[in-house]
DNA sequence: TCGGTCTGTTAAAGTTTGTTAAATTGTGTT
DNA sequence: AACACAATTTAACAAACTTTAACAGACCGA
């Protein structure tokens, strides 16, 4: 499990953020100054470092600048609330791997510190594992696109392996509909919707036979997938 | 020096980045749309890749995708006009490592490239290509173009040996149709295609002594060879 | 409750791929 | 040049996959 330090003096923004990092699979520890912040990261070891830049006790740059000197490799990204040059500067002199300003979206995040990960991990460690999702009675394979439940493999197309897997990614979440276009159909025109909601009832007779599954649907929004 | 390549339209803003960089000592090649853009990569090497995204002939998704298959290690930055941060995703998706909103600063797009560069230095020494693969229980030469399974050793054909060895320095992973076609036989017209779809078939019969190897279709995309 | 929009589902249409075989091109030999 | 033979492309049809169409039902705000 992979291992952020979120530190932001805002409770509401530290709560939602750290909450929907854990949905997405991350282990999000919160701390809400800079000074806890430290004790967190000494206390503990972490794949990646989130510091809001204006906090009290110790800010992000004066937090980043410890962590650095005892971590010279750990990404850390930071959180603005506005865009001023000078604070970039003083952001990636402090060995920033981003810089986010606010407004973001928190897509926009996770997608920022996966890109992040990603190079991260491809460089320090082992290739992945092959994609294999246990869901429910079921076990999905996603690279090789097969769907197992009692004891027989079924061959599964690319679009359906491709949203099973994004349901799988975000078991019991939301997934906004047009997210979901965006990543799989490319764009989020009127018949690609009419073309996912096609692979939606194709994905429930798929997994009918574990009836503790459960696509639903979030009018207007989205689906989710339920899971007991 | 520090290869990088800067594909832009607007002659004005590519112009004025290539020059910025330059004189950071950076050595920048600059290209006016995606076509050229490919070109430029495959006939050189350079350290970071920076992309508009909106260009004419070849847009910087499709750019970065075609780059993603020769090299899947090469940083990528996006430029994008957009205020509207929709595309992200699609950004992302196509292996950014940034991600840049106009209008930016020039002194922003130096500290983003240099926050990637001082993480991600490559070792630029490429490994000699070879020519000899283990691919599951087969020894397969391509300069001999010799395909070898429980000691007996059969010749294949020139084309099979270039399909096949795209395959083996590309195991467990997907391989555009339009890659494969555009470097083994120079565009990726629809009877080439048709022909692609021949070799596919003759590939499938010649690796299937092993029962483990499974050239895959990914319907629209491409294919993948995966072992085990 | 009405009317518009969104969703569920099935089937038809369209596109892509798998495979085999015939036609064409290429290569080396006499 | 004419031949045999190998390699590749083109053609044809079947199968698999995806999108579009059509209609029925659900949801929601006015």
């Amino acid at each position: 499990m992979t291992k952020i330090l979120l530190v932001e003096d805002d409770p509401n923004l530290g709560q939602l953020l750290q909450e929907y990092l854990n949905s997405k699979n991350y282990d999000t520890h919160l701390a809400v100054n800079g000074e806890l912040g430290l004790q967190c990261f000494l206390n503990d070891t972490y794949q990646l470092c989130i510091f809001d830049v204006m906090m009290p006790k110790k800010d992000g740059f004066a937090l980043a600048k410890e962590v650095r000197m005892k971590d010279k490799e750990i990404p850390i990204v930071f959180l603005t609330a506005k865009s001023m040059k000078e604070d970039t500067v003083q952001g990636f002199k402090a060995g920033a791997d981003d810089y986010i300003t606010k407004p973001f979206s928190m897509e926009e995040l996770l997608l920022r510190i996966q890109a992040i990960l990603r190079r991260y991990q491809r460089l320090t460690t082992v290739p992945p594992a092959a994609s294999v999702f246990e869901v429910g009675k079921y076990t999905f394979n996603f690279d090789h696109q097969t769907l197992q439940i009692n004891g027989n493999v079924q061959k599964i197309t690319s679009k359906e392996a491709a949203l099973l897997k994004l349901f799988c990614e975000n078991l019991n979440q939301p997934i906004s509909r047009s997210f979901a276009l965006k990543l799989i159909w490319g764009n989020d025109s009127y018949f690609n919707a009419r073309s996912m909601d096609v692979y939606i009832t194709k994905l429930r007779k798929l997994l009918k036979e574990d009836e503790s599954l459960q696509i639903m649907n979030l009018h207007g929004e989205g689906f989710k997938l339920m899971s007991a």
